[in-house]
DNA sequence: ATAAACCCTGTATTGGCTACAGGGTCAAGT
DNA sequence: ACTTGACCCTGTAGCCAATACAGGGTTTAT
């Protein structure tokens, strides 16, 4: 399989499989005669592993440490579920964060009389807030 | 005042400002004979209004479009309840993203047996997911 | 007098990509 | 046979919003 081929079944931006696999998060595959890149199901494989973390927004650095007990054949379920836990409390923090966020926006915004006068509370509220 | 000193009293690091100053968030003060920058109330003021503005996630770039309608004189309430209500769909939209993290992350973190075993479901779900 | 604590400038680094410049290679159509 | 376009290669720059650091100068307190 060449770089587009697996950008295009994995739905993962070519330019992005080369960058993770500068970083290490997948590992080299061998070239072609020409030189091209030539991936096998394991690249699949550990491409999905690599997304399917980002998407639930672990970090390079967690998901190089997840696939380095992986492949040392060290998986501990314990030291896994205690990285997942830290990683669930970091996005609740988040969420916490936005909603204060979206709370004070939406307070706001519903006290602006919506014409198109030059007094505008929302402007007043980050000025003196 | 000098630039520590509007850094301690506005909670800001004191590099921040120099970087606000630098992208033109904030306007160059005068300087003192010996090179110091000299800020007044008004820099205070601007910088509250930023601080404000980037807790509420508001970007760089909408703080410069809010900050050259005040100067402007040219505030319309109508445009920044604009750009309020596009940010607060955005800021929605982030928690939206999140929570669907959080609950696949929960769900997957409870499958976890919690014991010292290989057979890890949380890393087979990230292989398989 | 000297040391600590400030200030100055410019530049590099962070994370997680994405894009671009400047080439080489390959397959399809004419 | 030749050209065109789509791919591939490399290295490097850019994005955001800071933050940090190197290598100086100045001020303040002891």
């Amino acid at each position: 399989m060449k770089r587009g081929e697996l950008a295009a079944t994995s739905g993962c931006n070519a330019e992005t499989i080369r960058y993770y696999e500068k970083i290490g998060l997948i590992p080299e595959p061998r070239r072609a005669a020409n030189g091209y890149r030539e991936y096998s199901e394991i690249h699949k494989e550990r491409l999905h592993f690599v997304q399917r973390g980002r998407e639930l927004g672990f970090t390079i650095d967690d998901l190089k440490s997840l696939l380095s007990l992986v492949d040392r054949n060290a998986v501990s379920c314990n030291e896994v579920e205690q990285m997942a836990t830290q990683h669930l409390l970091s996005v609740q923090s988040k969420i916490d964060h936005l909603q204060r966020m979206e709370a004070t926006l939406a307070k706001t915004i519903s006290s602006c009389s919506k014409e198109d006068v030059p007094e505008c509370p929302l402007i007043e509220s980050l000025f003196n807030g």
